[in-house]
DNA sequence: CATTACCTGCAA
DNA sequence: TTGCAGGTAATG
């Protein structure tokens, strides 16, 4: 489910309502595989008593940030969602971990397909885990040049390398489909042929895309919540993902289908070039 | 580059 | 029953 203006909303609720908070060492989970190899009792050794520093997102990962310089890392993948709860209650439907804190509440890790992950990441973990992910497309030096840049020398089409999170960190299938519409990009054009006026386009297009969803809290199709256990607002504002044979906004031509990379693919033969 | 695997739920 | 879903890693 989650792309970067997910992630991001639930960092930021997470980051508002654990900044400060101390987890208490206690680990429930009914689903080990979530962490990753690491023993739910060495899990929560390695958190107990380590206050939170702050909550924040990097490419697809919310990185709760320890005091000691250590960290958890959540991956949502397709399904995942999180919130705070009291310890006293019953874990809901779909979560499969729950982390006490030192005050009575509890940090959940709900995930219907199990796709997730919540990691415990040291320092030297973290470095080579976020090593692997370009850059951040809503950092101010994320210029267009930086963008074209990214693509320089690479072939292929512009969907799968932008879904490619080496190339840019964070964007998926939902918002590589409305940024290639905003920017008037077939999503198989080749990267090569790409202008400098369309890369500055495609840049305008991203950071736009990305900076309104997040305004509305994100996408909320099926699973996702915000931290505070909302639906976000955005897919009131698809132009095209999931609109296939609905109008384009711009020109009324019926959306288009196709698959790309194996990925349900939405896009405007007219408006699309 | 394509295919498969990882999982569950839901709509056609 | 089949196909599809916001992601990604592993395998030919």
């Amino acid at each position: 489910m989650p792309e970067l203006p997910e992630v991001e909303t639930a960092a930021n609720d997470l980051n508002g309502l654990l900044a400060g908070a101390c987890f208490d060492g206690g680990v429930w989970t009914d689903w080990p595989k979530a962490l990753g190899g690491l023993a739910p009792e060495a899990l929560g050794r390695a958190i107990a008593g380590r206050g939170i520093a702050r909550v924040f997102r990097r490419a697809k990962w919310i990185v709760v940030a320890l005091s000691d310089g250590s960290a958890l890392g959540l991956h949502l993948r397709m399904s995942g969602s999180v919130s705070v709860s009291s310890a006293a209650s019953a874990p809901g439907p779909h979560v499969h971990v729950g982390l006490g804190l030192e005050d009575g509440r509890r940090l959940d890790f709900r995930d219907v397909r199990k796709f997730g992950r919540l990691l415990y990441l040291d320092p030297a973990a973290q470095a080579a885990l976020f090593a692997r992910y370009g850059p951040e497309p809503l950092a101010p030096d994320f210029t267009p040049e930086a963008l074209a840049g990214r693509f320089a020398g690479r072939r292929g089409a512009l969907k799968p390398l932008l879904l490619n999170q080496a190339v840019v960190a964070g964007l998926g299938n939902i918002y590589v489909d409305e940024a290639l519409f905003r920017a008037g990009l077939h999503p198989l054009r080749s990267a090569a042929r790409v202008s400098r006026r369309e890369w500055t386009r495609l840049h305008a297009a991203i950071r736009r895309v990305l900076t309104d969803a997040i305004a509305r809290k994100g996408t909320t199709l099926r699973d996702y919540r915000t931290g505070t256990g909302e639906r976000g607002e955005n897919q009131r504002h698809l132009a095209v993902y999931g609109r296939e044979g609905e109008p384009c906004a711009r020109c009324e031509t019926p959306i288009s289908r196709i698959e790309v990379g194996q990925r349900g693919t939405h896009f405007c033969l007219k408006c699309q070039k």
